[in-house]
DNA sequence: TAACTAAGTAAGTACTTAATTAGTTACAGA
DNA sequence: TCTGTAACTAATTAAGTACTTACTTAGTTA
């Protein structure tokens, strides 16, 4: 018996098409939003016809929803990469921040799926048991960065480990998600490395500088 | 000569049509977004037949742009009916923020439109000279309070008044924006009154708290 | 190797939606 | 009180658009 691994070049490959699948609309959902998504053009992108998108995943909702869990595990998989329980508290905050911006813009489709999902007025993530606890231990990890950091006396008492949470994640989010308004009303390109080096500086001091005592 | 208010009820009023299609207009394509919205449904909320949204604006594209341009007016008027000016720096810092956030709250067709224009990535927003200029005067004024409080030794030096007037818009934007999501994965509702004090407080507390000296 | 299942395709169907056409009606100005 | 024109409507059109149907082909297994 073969395994998948051992197989022979394959003129059907299931797993590999679904795949492909979810990556298109991944990037089709995140770009257009789900309303300017088109089902043709995901089975286009990736190469296959149409009803494999239904034989896969149903419907337009459920490859939609496949994407947006998919996006959200994956946001939350390079957080938990870092090791930073055991760095000192500002160290911790500081790296904490620094992530979750390099985040945003290394993955522009989370941006871009959040903002459908908050358009669909969050129908389709009120369904996700999953999606559900999966900032759980990241506040807790902020809780406690932030109590050993009054502890230690180099941050201020009093600071809510949810609204910092909030704070951390709007800091980039904003910038990123708004940058063609922004960069008009500006006038600036606000995607240049330069630039995007300046304002993840930025936002370590608005955050440290927040919670200095 | 009668003026619109001494006018008789009449049958027909070309001015109130176009208003009430751009007012129903701006709620649909912020509540919506540009591919959810639908001319069919803005016309039968403002009680018109289709074709005078045609009549009227031309296209989709046209009441679109008008909703973008009298959103962005009303946003910036708000701003400039405060009197900030004789203030000092800390309380002019202080209603800003505080003014922003109320904006956005009292105002939600504005990042709604915002949303929706950052989804069509910029492609309407860079037609209008109107909404470009809109912006530097506040520029300014941030400018202004911020070399105020330096001289006075209530700010930091070296605050960049871009990057402050981004955050100052990212902390309530994101928490508004992303309210479904986050209410979500918070398991808590973001939007009763006492929540959105807190809310506004906070920000008020990291922008002051980052601008100390 | 025949029977069976899953992967995949071509060509629709039923419906939606932006936009147009061909008119009718109210009203301001002469 | 005409009359030209802008305001307004009903009916229609053309181009999508999600989804389905009917079928073929590859791979698996009793």
């Amino acid at each position: 018996m073969n395994v998948a691994a051992e197989r022979k070049v394959r003129t059907r490959d299931p797993e590999a098409t679904r795949a492909r699948l979810l990556k298109v609309a991944t990037a089709e959902f995140a770009a257009r939003g789900y309303d300017g998504a088109r089902v043709e053009s995901i089975a286009r992108k990736a190469g296959v016809n149409i009803n494999l998108v239904y034989h896969y995943f149903g419907s337009k909702e459920g490859i939609y929803v496949a994407a947006l869990e998919s996006i959200y595990v994956l946001i939350r998989t390079r957080h938990r990469d870092m090791v930073l329980k055991d760095l000192d508290p500002v160290a911790a905050m500081s790296q904490l921040v620094r992530s979750t911006f390099r985040m945003f813009v290394d993955t522009p489709e989370a941006i871009g799926l959040l903002v459908a999902e908050n358009v669909q007025r969050g129908k389709y993530v009120r369904s996700s048991a999953l999606i559900a606890g999966l900032y759980n231990a990241l506040l807790e990890f902020i809780r406690d960065t932030l109590d050993r950091g009054v502890a230690a006396g180099v941050f201020r008492a009093g600071a809510d480990p949810v609204e910092l949470f909030i704070s951390i994640n709007a800091e980039g989010y904003f910038y990123l998600s708004n940058r063609y308004t922004l960069g008009f009303i500006l006038h600036q390109d606000l995607m240049t490395e330069e630039r995007l080096k300046a304002r993840e500086d930025h936002i370590v001091s608005v955050i440290l500088g927040y919670l200095r005592p």
